[in-house]
Parts: C-alpha cells; sequence; structure tokens
DNA sequence: CCATTAAGATACT
DNA sequence: AGTATCTTAATGG
C-alpha cells in the first residue's frame, strides 16, 4: 500500500499535490534523535510509518514521556513554534524505524489560509495532543506505577508490531520517571502473575 | 579469563 | 514508592 495514500484521503487533490511537491522524505533508524530541545524548527514532519516518541525534560533534565506519534500524525509542539518562537520545546525520538514527510514551516500559513482540510488537521492534530497530554498528566497524578507500566508495555507492544520488545528496565523508569529497582519489582510482578517473561534486554509480552 | 552492565536481592526511608 | 548498596548473571572482547 502506498504509504501516503492517507493524504488523499483526507486533503484536497491540490493540497496533497503542494504537499508531495514541497516535502522531503525522511527515515529514521530507531532511537534516532529527530529534534531536539532548543533546535530550531524548521520543518513539520508527517509520518508516513512507523513511530515517534515525543518527550519533555524537566529542570533537573529529567525527561518525561509526553507522548507517541503514530501514522499520519504530526506534532503539535511544531505547529505552535510555526507560531511564535522558532525554538523546540521538546525532544523528538524515532521509537521504531520511522518514514516521514519533513515539510518546511513556511508553508503552514499559506496553506492554513488557502485549504480547509489543512485548517482541519491542525485543529485535529492539536486536539489530539492535548487529549494525550491531559491523560499523560492524569496517569502521572492519579494512577498507580503499575497501572502505568502496563499501559506502557501495551503501547510498545503494539508500536513496535512484536511480542517481544527489546528494553531494558532502566529504560522504562526514564519513560515513566521511576527507578530502575521499581520497575524490576513491579516487572517480577507481573512475571509471577504470568502476564509477561522477562529477560535480559528484552520482554516478553504475548500474554498481556 | 576479565570488564561491563542488566537485573535481582536486601535493607532502610 | 524510592534510594543506596551489594550480589549475580549475561555478554562481548
Amino acid at each position: 500500500m502506498e504509504p501516503t495514500q492517507f493524504l488523499e484521503a483526507q486533503f484536497e487533490p491540490d493540497l496533497v499535490a503542494q504537499i508531495k511537491a514541497n516535502s522531503s522524505p525522511k527515515t529514521f533508524k530507531a532511537n534516532d534523535v529527530i529534534m531536539d530541545i532548543g533546535l530550531p524548527v524548521q520543518f513539520m514532519p508527517i509520518i508516513l510509518k512507523g513511530a515517534i516518541k515525543i518527550l519533555q525534560e524537566d529542570d533537573e533534565g529529567e525527561e518525561l514521556l509526553l507522548y507517541f506519534l503514530e501514522k499520519g500524525e504530526t506534532c503539535a509542539m511544531t505547529l505552535q513554534c510555526c507560531l511564535g518562537n522558532a525554538k523546540s520545546q521538546i525532544r523528538a525520538i524515532a521509537e521504531v524505524d520511522t518514514d516521514v514527510l519533513m515539510v518546511p514551516v513556511k508553508f503552514m500559513d499559506e496553506w492554513a489560509a488557502k485549504y480547509s482540510s489543512w485548517r482541519k488537521f491542525v485543529f485535529e492534530s492539536y486536539h489530539e495532543r492535548f487529549v494525550e497530554m491531559m491523560q499523560a498528566i492524569d496517569s502521572i497524578a492519579f494512577q498507580n506505577l503499575d497501572d502505568r507500566l502496563s499501559n506502557y508495555l501495551l503501547e510498545k507492544r503494539k508500536l513496535h508490531e512484536n511480542d517481544i520488545v527489546q528494553i531494558t528496565h532502566q529504560e522504562i523508569a526514564y519513560d515513566l520517571h521511576s527507578s530502575r529497582v521499581v520497575v524490576s519489582r513491579l516487572l517480577k510482578k507481573l512475571e509471577n502473575r504470568g502476564d509477561i517473561k522477562l529477560h535480559r534486554n528484552s520482554i516478553d509480552l504475548s500474554n498481556l
């Protein structure tokens, strides 16, 4: 299937042509840093394949996982950067091997004025990310780590399209803002329940 | 072998 | 739930 097929499904033919003519396809390997905090935002990525992890950094330099972006989605932070300050507030890391269309930000204004489907796309992106961030806040404030870990693992399995996820307890701890020992404890609990199987550097999620 | 590092264990806050 | 510390196990030279 054409990776850009979803463009035709939601944008005017005219706009699809504009997008194709003015954006460059780019490929990232898993764990590549696509955008970093403080860097100028020159492109808006539209994801064709794969997934991107978006995170913030707190005052101590600790990372905070905001959300994952998937196929057909774009980063609302980029949109915001087009309106005012051009520096990125976030770090974006390829979660798996990922293909994106890099759209130069200079087209944002023009397309928003000209194409209603683009305005809709931008608004909906904002809305989706807003909802995701609300959920991220909610889960940190009110959910126990137990549930957050389970949700995190389910998300991983979906994004990687694989029951066996390559990850260390330490990396999970960073993403969930917890410590390695605590994550190990909770993972062991899940294993004893038969939900997962633990290995060095990987976790088998086929029974989760 | 040995060095490195992920993960397990224990004890304390 | 989190920190500190020690032990054990896997991995790669």
